[in-house]
DNA sequence: GTAACTGTACTAACACAGCTAATACACTTA
DNA sequence: TAAGTGTATTAGCTGTGTTAGTACAGTTAC
């Protein structure tokens, strides 16, 4: 379920796209799963069907969805392209950190807590 | 030196407010160090001074520098929120990447990798 | 074929943020 | 006194985000 904030920075559009994202990484939403719909969706949030086509757009160019008039959206998965940006993503933060004086074991305890449910 | 990159998506005063950040991070800029002055380094990236200006403000709500009317603007260090800040999105982007079923010695390893000056 | 649902496209209008421009004032230093 | 600092204010331009309204094309079930 899409979750807007209203005190966020972001334009609503990117939350929606920001939102399936993290959804389709999570497994919450699989291969094949079908999106609502614009109009459904809209009405739902109450905000604009264009707003939701905007995401849905971005969504399908980037890789995450697959659209199709007169039958609707669905997930394809999560694109190759996001887990590299991630991980480019956790270098540099890694770089930044371990470059202010945090120690490597620091991070890497962090790593082992964080990930225990997936240990 | 501050660089701005007007494909960048960010607006120009987040660029300079990051180029700041992260000079300060690496220890470029010291505290104590004097920061160019408003009217200078707005002639230098060629752009209004109100724009360096409210770079400057935000630096120095957050506690990165401090000015003084009439003397300039100084470094102060690296806030301790920031730090924390920064641990906070190490965290999440781990336990992201964990969700995503990338492994923690993976992580781990390009920590290690990153880490190769600061070892 | 018709109705009801899908996605898609387009135009117009409004609000707000980012940025510029111009000016002014107060403080510090040589 | 002059030249350099930071700071404040107002006005205006521009682009982006969002809404509103309308329209068209494809799919599905009756």
């Amino acid at each position: 379920m899409i979750h807007l904030d209203h005190r966020d920075g972001r334009p609503i559009y990117q939350q929606i796209l920001d939102g399936f994202r993290e959804q389709i990484r999570a497994g919450v939403l699989m291969e094949g799963d079908r999106m609502p719909s614009v109009r459904e969706l809209a009405t739902q949030l109450a905000i604009n069907p264009n707003t939701i086509q905007r995401a849905y757009r971005e969504l399908e160019f980037q890789g995450w969805i697959a659209s199709v008039a007169g039958k609707g959206s669905f997930v394809c998965g999560v694109p190759q392209s996001d887990a590299q940006e991630l991980l480019q993503a956790f270098d540099k933060l890694t770089t930044t950190l371990l470059s202010m004086g945090i120690p490597a074991r620091e991070l890497a305890a962090r790593i082992e807590k964080g990930g225990e449910d997936h240990a």
